[in-house]
DNA sequence: GCACGAAATCGGACCGCGGTCCACTTTGGC
DNA sequence: GCCAAAGTGGACCGCGGTCCGATTTCGTGC
């Protein structure tokens, strides 16, 4: 098992944060090195690909020892989630506190709809770094990010007054969206997105309370 | 790309196999080596659990070269999947050919959430080996004995007549017997088995036509 | 400002394992 | 018995991850 490695700034879900004042004091220099090493990671993954890009390379990118890489982001998975996470916030901020149909102000299921819609082109878009910010096994549901999309699904699936075990439909629509899944449909079983779309409309439907 | 595995008898779904005759010969040592290595694998599983026996052990164990085992299972999950082989075709042997309301004579809605309760079993009692087993990845989805699963679910749906896209409700109601998955919910979330059971059925309530 | 010491941080040697490679051996049809 | 094809095994490689002695940082006392 990995020790817990020291990034407070990517612990909490980040659309969270801004609600905390300070997590946690950075001594400089590790600040400095956490900074050079998402961008060397950034440009490496650009360059060639999120799976092509190794640990070593990034620290040698970045002229940074590697135990430096595993101590701020535990592992690769780690890093790909930091890599992750200003375009997660984004998104996230979207669904949060954008405009409607995605944000806040429509009926629940439209947002939902809207939601699911949005997640599946960030999908699609950022594949790759997706799928290597995704660790194996049932660790895969203790991503960060995730605990956000679980909170917000609820909340609109409680807003519609769904009735039923919220908790569990909420995962049954989350794997509609898993990243892996719809690459594997996009990619292996060659189902064009729209089809995956109105699949999505209609999974909501038959879960939402006419 | 790991060269495909010489492995002709689990590159088919187990439970269609019986069907086939003879898909390809292979050498007497050759039979011989798959045969011990299988039996050392599954005696290291259950000594030491699936994740942490290594290959180099497997090999060592069975008295075969490290090459010998990547030859025959490909990588780590194929001998992971050629292990679960036997329980899986127990279980597709029940869900296919069985007595009802798992097997055929039960109306669809009936045998689907028994199907549903022996995967959830069947995940709670394998957990381990199910997980080595599982690519990571969208290569997940093409486990082959996730095929024989699809072929399944996609029929009952079919044959309860339901409307809509098929296909796609059947991986939905796949991605809510994901073996990562219920064993996140049973041991990180601490949802206790018989609330899985009850969102099972009534997943299978919302999807299927009253 | 400055010296100092504890604590946090760094970096690269090191380890283990999954996976590849290829020269050598075995098999089995002829 | 011969020989092409199939199979073998262990040296080898690359990468993720760990470890620990060396180094830097920064609060403290002066």
């Amino acid at each position: 098992m990995a020790a817990s490695p020291s990034t407070p700034l990517t612990v909490l879900p980040s659309a969270l944060l801004p609600m905390v004042s300070v997590v946690e004091t950075e001594r400089a220099d590790a600040a400095r090195n956490r900074r050079r090493l998402l961008e060397a990671a950034q440009e490496l993954v650009a360059e060639v690909g999120a799976n092509q890009v190794t640990m070593e390379a990034v620290a040698a990118a970045a002229q940074v020892g590697k135990g430096t890489v595993f101590r701020r982001f535990g592992d690769r998975v780690g890093l790909m989630v930091a890599l992750l996470d200003l375009n997660e916030r984004t998104n996230q901020e979207a669904f949060m506190f954008g405009p409607p149909p995605l944000g806040p102000g429509a009926p629940p299921r439209e947002r939902l709809v809207a939601f699911g819609e949005q997640r599946m082109a960030f999908a699609a878009e950022h594949k790759d770094v997706l799928l290597a910010a995704e660790a194996c096994g049932s660790r895969r549901y203790e991503h960060p990010a995730r605990a956000v999309l679980v909170l917000h699904v609820s909340a609109l699936l409680r807003e519609a007054g769904v009735e039923g075990d919220v908790e569990l439909l909420t995962e049954t629509l989350l794997g509609y969206l898993d990243v892996a899944l719809l690459a594997h449909l996009r990619e292996t079983r060659d189902l064009p997105a729209e089809r995956l779309s109105a699949g999505w409309a209609d999974l909501v439907r038959r879960v939402l309370p006419a």
